[in-house]
RNA sequence: GCCUCUGUAGCUCAGUUGGUAGAGCAGAGGACUGAAAAUCCUCGUGUCGUUGGUUCAAUUCCGACCGGAGGCA
């Protein structure tokens, strides 16, 4: 019996009304939303996050949405140490607090209350080990890996270059290996005790129809005059935020590399991608309370799973 | 109506000098502990348009038929 405190999540791909059902449950439940999108954290980027809107969330308090600027590097760690807090904080105030999004490994650390170790990311060793691995490439550096992590680099290809850099970045600051590191904090029990909801469509081909035409949508409400803006102001073509789907791509048409009709049929094509590794990465997940549209989210229908759920689990 | 080209994986096409076939894209499965909307791994059997014929053997050659494209009057 864990004596850690109950929340509840809500997430699943994209385009399956998480943001909706989130609205619905916190009025029902009284609960405020902690967004849980590696995205919607950026300032300025509304149209292709498909960030909320104030109307959305008809009075429902949403924390961790533009808490960043565009040119600022976001991660995990940070998302971590700032969204606890919202969930201390919403939990003190006797709330409930409902995580919703679809960023796996931000929904994980947070109910986990994963450590990433306070002084393990130090950017001149990182970019050292960037040119590093440029140099010599992914092999060498593999090797490296193995002399004093044989575990990680076993587990490791030469071209995930993120990874590879970041074991080795964990070990030269901290003198610790990261599979050291991962034993470890996969021994702490969860900070949280999370009633998990996923949404999802029962016909994967509805899905992704729902995701070519939210993409047409995106382009017809001025995704692409949204990303000038950014571009314009300085905002970085190779930072975080600008990795995110929708705006690599418009930055590809405004700089006329593709026309934007190539843009828009590419934002659909990795936003299905997208949908399916959130679908693999829920799939191994345990306990999950998965909720399947037939066709279109039917939110009654899905009230009601939901509250059935989350009083079984002892939420009221 | 006649002539030419064409019909092979969901799409675009390659190929088999006759021994039932392969690329790209799309797609599928998986991994995931400080960029995660990121990063990475694996996966190609389909009535070779239909139907006769030649042949030990036809998707490959020949005929007819049915689609598609173009040309000629």
């Amino acid at each position: 019996m864990s004596t850690a405190p109950k929340i509840a999540v809500i997430t699943g791909p994209t385009a399956t009304g998480k943001t909706a059902l989130g609205v619905l449950l916190a009025k029902d439940f009284g609960g405020e939303i902690v967004s849980a999108d590696s995205m919607q954290v950026y300032r300025h980027m509304d149209i292709g996050t498909a960030k909320v809107t104030a109307q959305e969330m008809q009075g429902v308090p949403h924390h961790m949405i533009d808490i960043a600027e565009p040119y600022e590097s976001f991660s995990v760690a940070r998302y971590v140490k700032e969204a606890d807090s919202c969930v201390q904080d919403i939990l003190k105030r006797g709330l409930l607090p409902i995580i919703v999004g679809g960023t796996g490994l931000y929904i994980d650390s947070l109910v986990a209350g994963r450590d990433f170790g306070e002084d393990s990311s130090d950017t001149a060793i990182r970019s050292e080990l960037d040119s590093k691995y440029t140099e010599l490439g992914g092999a060498k550096l593999l090797e490296e890996l193995a002399f004093v992590d044989p575990k990680r680099a076993s587990k490791l290809y030469p071209s995930d270059k993120n990874r590879i850099l970041r074991a080795l970045e964990v070990y030269y600051t901290t003198g610790k290996t990261i599979s050291e590191h991962d034993e470890e904090t996969r021994k702490i029990p969860n900070r949280y005790d999370a009633a998990v909801i996923a949404l999802s469509f029962k016909d994967r081909g509805e899905l992704y129809e729902r995701i070519n035409r939210r993409a047409e949508g995106m382009a017809k409400a001025g995704l692409f005059d949204e990303v000038r803006t950014l571009l314009s102001r300085g905002v970085p073509e190779k930072c975080t935020a600008m990795q995110a789907i929708g705006y690599k791509e418009a930055a590809q048409a405004i700089r006329g590399e593709i026309t934007e009709e190539e843009a828009i049929e590419n934002i659909k094509r990795e936003s299905r991608r997208y949908a399916k590794r959130q679908l693999t990465w829920l799939r191994r997940k345990a306990g999950i309370e998965w909720i399947l549209w037939e066709n279109a989210p039917d939110f009654n229908f899905g009230r009601q799973i939901s509250t059935i759920f989350l009083h079984s689990y002892g939420l009221e």
